[in-house]
DNA sequence: TCTGGGGTCCTAGGACCC
DNA sequence: TCTGGGGTCCTAGGACCC
């Protein structure tokens, strides 16, 4: 049996906790450079904004309809979704966190009446964070998250779903008959696994609501789809082909990449950017305790706008696999270089880390660095710091854990083809921009109904 | 004027080998 | 006049998720 707790629209919850105005008001949460929704109120749903919505195309509703954009805080948010994981993981022995507002629990053994006992944990989740949640409950994961959607949207929408489902909802404990009306309620496309694409598929052929797909053949989903559809087929007819995934493994690829406020044109300014993801990518991939392979890096123009088009990637393998921020970035740049095209307005650039490995497997095959004793305490530590790459990251990283994310950065003078006089500006562009509005301290609510 | 930033898995098809 | 078959590896692309 699984759990699903899920944070009710989770980046607006998260700012309501500090600014309770924003409370019953529509309220968005931002992407990158203001561009769309990516967190919505419900009262913002209620205004018809979809989940990525271009803020230009909604902006209107702020006089309209005092609507509230606010850019986003990722900070805030995980800090807060560390909290919510570790109540939630009271419900069950076992937890896996699924995003930042999810989190699966494993209920084997749980003894006692389960709803009551995910009430309790709603209810404390609520009271000590005051992020609002839903929980769902089924024998497999694909049931229990649609519990959850059933849960969430029986509290929203009162009369979609009967009232006693609403904000938790066990579907492991209903009868057959109240099952089946549940399914038949539930538009297919809400389905954890079916997309735009195979929903409008799927509809096509009659299959409308969630119970006309438990009742396909399995073996005739996977012949016209995929394994993938086949096993959502049998998980929604209770058969588990998902477990609980507690340790996930580590990523096999590692992206940074971000759109610009506005186009850039200069490789200077593309090499500067390039080169700050590459850093961050690479913090990432030491995070993980791994090495990568190959750095991927990208441009491109911006497919919305009426512009010459252009977009290319390049791939550059390491010598050998590394972490080393400063290898990273150099192969960055060298890719940047063999594929950047004067004369286009640049929307978008980003690296990727790829042909990831373990830290200590490959340093245990190929590398006699970890084999060479330490020095006497106190003697040559900055010195051989500075040789060797992997003590000086983790230095680095240590730095900027404990006093915040940009307190040491790596000096480069691998910019040489800069053509601009101010290579920085993008970044220092991007951090002066003034966010819309900013979190701030009002009270915290540790109780509310 | 203005359209996010991450990830995963699966499949088809080509290259290559014996 | 005739043009194998099977296996593996890699890559690109498509679908999905939040």
């Amino acid at each position: 049996m699984f759990a699903l707790v899920d944070g009710n629209n989770f980046y607006v919850s998260c700012e309501r906790v500090f600014r309770p105005s924003l409370l019953g008001r529509p309220v968005v949460v931002l992407s990158n450079n203001d561009g769309c929704a990516i967190a919505r109120s419900n009262e913002a749903k209620d205004l018809g904004i979809r989940m990525g919505h271009p803020w230009h195309e909604i902006r209107h509703l702020e006089d309209e309809a005092g609507l509230i954009g606010l850019s986003a805080n990722f900070e805030l948010y995980g800090d807060m979704s560390d909290r919510m994981m570790s109540l939630a993981s009271g419900l069950g022995p076992e937890q896996e966190i699924y995003s930042i507002d999810e989190s699966f629990i494993a209920l084997q053994g749980v003894k006692g009446d389960l709803v009551d006992r995910a009430r309790a944990v709603r209810s404390r989740i609520l009271a000590w964070t005051g992020i609002p949640c839903g929980i769902g409950i089924g024998p497999t994961k694909t049931l229990a998250k649609l519990a959850n959607h059933i849960a969430k949207t029986a509290e929203r929408k009162p009369g979609s779903y009967p009232a006693k489902f609403a904000q938790v909802c066990n579907l492991a404990n209903t009868t057959p008959d109240e099952l089946q009306s549940l399914l038949r309620a539930t538009d297919v496309g809400e389905v954890w696994g079916v997309g735009g694409r195979i929903g409008s598929q799927l509809r096509d052929l009659g299959v409308k609501t969630v119970w006309d797909l438990t009742q396909m053949e399995p073996h005739l989903v996977r012949q016209r789809w995929s394994v993938v559809l086949e096993r959502t087929v049998q998980e929604l007819r209770g058969v588990a082909c998902m477990s609980l995934d507690d340790a996930p493994p580590p990523k096999q690829q590692i992206a940074c990449t971000r759109s610009f406020g506005s186009a850039v044109r200069d490789q200077g300014q593309l090499a500067q950017a390039v080169s700050e993801f590459a850093v961050r990518a690479s913090e990432k991939l030491r995070a993980q305790g791994s090495l990568a392979g190959e750095v991927l890096v990208f441009i491109r123009t911006s497919p919305f706008r009426k512009v010459p088009q252009y977009s290319k990637s390049h791939v550059q393998p390491l010598v050998r696999p590394s972490a080393d921020s400063r290898q990273i970035a150099t192969a960055a740049l060298q890719g940047l270089k063999a594929i950047y095209r004067p004369g286009f307005d640049y929307a978008k650039a980003g690296v990727m880390l790829m042909d990831i490995s373990s830290a200590s497997q490959v340093q245990g095959e190929l590398c006699f660095e970890g084999l060479v004793e330490d020095p006497e305490p106190g003697v040559q530590q900055g010195p051989r710091a500075a040789r060797d790459p992997s003590r000086l990251m983790a230095a680095l990283d240590a730095v900027n854990l404990r006093w915040g994310k940009h307190t040491m950065k790596l000096g480069s003078n691998r910019l040489a083809h800069s053509q601009s006089p101010s290579p920085k500006a993008w970044m220092m562009k991007q951090e002066r921009r003034s966010p819309r509005y900013t979190t701030q301290w009002e009270e915290m609510p540790l109780v509310r109904a």
